[in-house]
DNA sequence: TTGTATGCGTTATCAG
DNA sequence: CTGATAACGCATACAA
């Protein structure tokens, strides 16, 4: 019960599989009835062509790849919604790949994204720069053209869009100063390239609105435990601490349920602030002022930018897109205190 | 600058190609010597095998599909990456598409999976339960086995695993009950069959544990402002409504918010349950009471299952994994009131 | 142990 | 307008 092939197709209509071949591509030179029988016996036989076979002699797999560190995390998938679909439209598959953060797993992932043949890839996260994911770029997809979402690496095939992280942060200490907030902390869940450049904004800011004060950077782990537990060692450790930037809403979303729990009250004590402006921030009660990195308008930009090079159109290597604070209730309180 | 064909490497080497591919493979047969001499090119030359070429000759693409109506529908993402994951570890590429809700455009996504010559499908969700499905399967792969995550079509290559839906909402009434709650009402985002199979168990508890009351039973749309309109309607219009279950945790989260916002108590006034278990229910505040319908467990059985199936091994054609409902405070008062 | 020839399903290049 | 024929890159039966 195999598939059936144009050969097959060929017999019925009494005609060659070139002629087969050229209906289904709807190319010209073909007479109107021949054509006619043709689309009836394709009809027919529930004819649906062997992409395989085609890619083979087209030397085109109609495939680009993804690769995401863990599409679990959700501000991520947005994004692969979007270039799945903007891609589908044009006839492309999308292979999609969680790499995991090891970044040899990641070489291998990239050297098997080669084996497929893919046209083009997307990496989505900043943790993709690095050296041995750049080696492998150069040694397993060397001509084709490679996005990075939030990133860049310096190859010739490589093009990165990037979010505003540095700034938008610095906005935040700025914000917080506004609203009287004076001993502001920064918490991030790993240590990545991205989260490093918002640890920079933060550095940034503070230095900046408060001048005579160290910055106060931690790293807290993933897990509900872990942060719940820097939390509390925060606010020990460093009890005059009267506001919070997290790297992502829902740590700063269990930071305001801590806080909630020990009855600090928020915004009034202490404000919090996340990054991603995600779902989150809108049902956290008091609801969450949160940094939009407009990771959808930067996936929506690499896709835009990946198809424009596949049409051979002329592309911006490396750009950026800026950030955006929403404000919401976890800092709204007058600047008094 | 092409990839580097098993001909180039068989020149370098001076064998033939299909010495290369005896070599590349794996297969007895070969001296150790030239093997070794084989390799050492292959490794020179940064030899990857085109796995379109392979697949044709084959007759096996090393693919399998995932069909999913919206992967940012976060519930669903688990499912997607351990499946992923576990087909990777056998060497599959995994073709994921976003059918969105339309059937039409569901059947055309299975012409495409047909087409990639795919050897299995996962379908995820229960809306991939209508006619024009099973139509689509019988026409373009009805010989692939596929697995529907949360869903069953009789035909004989399609697997289910289905959630304990019903049965774990009649749960839920039992639970209000059992807090003191008299006036419970069930609230659905959508119509799906999953959502359909929820409000079937609530009426099922309802009538069971009330037998006077007539259930109550709305369904909202997705939206944000949507849900909160639906929540105030249904608090002016039944204002005897003292809990509600909803078909998805966002749902709830949004309801406690907004009647956080009227001043109306939870638990004290008004009784929660989401239904999915996910994060927001931690963070929630009071956090919230939630049926977990095991879905990555779910995920888990049906990948375990294709692989099975793909090994030859027998398999359960239907198979349905309990829920759990994890009781926290949206639900916690004395049963006094 | 190795090489030759053939085929997988399709498209493209020629002739006719 | 249509039909042979040769690729595409690889694997395999068969010969040597």
């Amino acid at each position: 019960m195999k598939n059936v092939t144009i050969y097959e197709i060929a017999e019925a209509a009494g005609v060659s599989a070139s002629t087969v071949s050229r209906v289904i591509n709807n190319k010209p030179g073909v007479k109107k009835a021949t054509k006619k029988r043709v689309l009836e016996c394709l009809e027919e036989h529930h004819f649906s062509p062997n992409e395989t076979a085609r890619g083979l002699v087209n030397q085109s797999s109609k495939m680009i790849g993804i690769l995401i560190s863990d599409m679990r995390t959700t501000h991520h998938t947005d994004g692969i919604y979007y270039i799945q679909r903007e891609f589908s439209r044009l006839g492309y598959g999308c292979l999609i790949m969680n790499t995991g953060y090891d970044d040899a797993d990641r070489a291998h992932y990239i050297q098997l994204m080669n084996q497929r043949r893919i046209e083009a890839a997307v990496l989505i996260g900043s943790t993709f720069q690095s050296d041995l994911v750049k080696d492998a770029i150069e040694q397993y997809l060397p001509k084709i053209p490679v996005i990075i979402a939030n990133g860049y690496i310096d190859l010739p095939n490589v093009y990165g869009v990037i979010a505003d992280e540095r700034g938008g942060v610095e906005r935040c200490v700025d914000l917080l100063r506004r609203k009287g907030y004076r001993y502001p902390a920064f918490a991030a869940n790993r240590e990545t390239p991205s989260n490093h450049l918002k640890m920079q904004g933060f550095c940034d800011g503070v230095r900046r609105c408060f001048p005579d004060r160290e910055p106060l950077v931690l790293v807290t782990g993933s897990e509900q435990a872990e942060i719940e537990g820097a939390v509390n060692r925060l606010f020990e450790e460093h009890p005059q601490t009267d506001s919070v930037v997290f790297s992502e809403d829902p740590m700063a979303a269990i930071c305001i349920r801590t806080l909630h729990d020990c009855g600090i009250d928020v915004p009034g004590q202490v404000g919090v602030i996340g990054i991603n402006n995600s779902f989150i921030a809108e049902i956290c009660n008091p609801s969450l002022t949160s940094l939009d990195n407009m990771l959808l308008d930067l996936s929506v930009a690499a896709a835009r930018s990946l198809i424009d090079v596949l049409q051979g159109r002329h592309v911006v290597k490396k750009m950026m897109v800026y950030s955006r604070l929403v404000e919401r209730e976890s800092t709204q309180r007058d600047a008094s205190e």
